[in-house]
DNA sequence: TTGCGCTGAGAACGTTCGTTCTCTACTGTA
DNA sequence: TACAGTAGAGAACGAACGTTCTCAGCGCAA
């Protein structure tokens, strides 16, 4: 039989693009399994609802976000700069053609009240972002409420790229985070 | 026969509950038609398809959103303080027990890749809110780039405080906002 | 009163969904 | 070669969806 592994990472990898591009309720089970080129019968041994599938496709996603984000911050070489390479990556991100805005935020709205699990991964991927930006904020010697701050800035510019259909809003987050770790005090 | 405008009415105002509390896929037709009291066969009268529903839904929600804003931040004063009142505005609206979010974002997460007017709809809630907070900016004497800047935020904070759980970031983004203004020496 | 038109209530339609079942065909072992 | 076990491909299932149709009953002009 195919391996396990990548069967199942074929599956989650798959309904991932597809679940981003055209919605998770949009997309049944037998898409994902033509996509995939995965019988039926397997998807179901190895997760047991497509509510577990939505939550292992939110972790992957999770995953790749944070190597993306760490690989994009690592290269700067002060902590400040680190921060405002979260809205670089941001900016990159917003070009791409099929952006569609933050995934696990449009998984909370279409599924949040619903599905406990995807609401716990959601929860789970902004908090840690959340920690991410506080540990650069004290790297840089700013106060700590600059901290979330600095997070919904980058919150509301994926929001806001997403539905205007334009990427400008990364370089004004960026900007308001600057005057916010300058106003600070920060290094 | 029941008065066509109190029908209609009635019809989207109890659909944007329902949207709003469920989402809008997992709300069926039949829970719409049960919990307005309106038959179906009327409601199709009222509105060519679910989709069409949907666009009315959000065109009241807007109006709604304009309406409370409005009330909110008139009592203020001055324009700096009409601009912070937009998030003791979001403060009030996160303690509501059944907030879970702009409704805008959730139908644009959820249908944006499936309906036109849905996005149409959304992009244009958006767009009046951002020249709202851009006309009291500009009131205030404070730069125009700052406006877009204090939009993000509104809009950060309601994706934080949905997914959080919590209210507090309105309160963080209201501060950042007022860093924001003073750095830009608005009046 | 008679008949016409439209109403409300909900049954019914075709489709699609998530999930399960069937059946063929292959693999590995003796 | 014979056989047990399991994999793949997709048909099939019951439920729920958006939408349409049926039909009894009411209001109103003559």
């Amino acid at each position: 039989m195919i391996d396990d592994e990548t069967a199942r990472d074929r599956v989650v990898r798959t309904a991932d693009e597809l679940f981003y591009t055209r919605g998770v309720q949009a997309v049944g089970m037998d898409a994902v399994r033509t996509a995939a080129g995965v019988p039926l019968k397997r998807i179901y041994t190895l997760f047991a609802s497509k509510d577990e599938l939505i939550v292992a496709v939110l972790r992957h996603r999770m995953s790749i976000w944070d190597a993306g984000l760490a690989g994009a911050t690592e290269r700067a070489t002060t902590a400040r700069e680190r921060i405002l390479a979260i809205f670089d990556f941001l900016d990159a991100w917003f070009r791409e053609p099929d952006f569609r805005g933050c995934g696990f935020v449009n998984a909370f709205g279409e599924l949040g009240a619903e599905s406990h699990g995807v609401t716990e991964a959601v929860r789970e991927q902004k908090a840690t972002f959340q920690e991410y930006v506080a540990r650069l904020v004290e790297e840089a010697g700013a106060p700590a409420h600059v901290a979330p701050q600095i997070a919904i800035l980058a919150e509301g510019a994926q929001t806001t790229a997403a539905i205007s259909g334009t990427p400008e809003a990364a370089r004004q987050a960026r900007a308001a985070a600057e005057t916010l770790l300058d106003a600070s005090g920060a290094n």
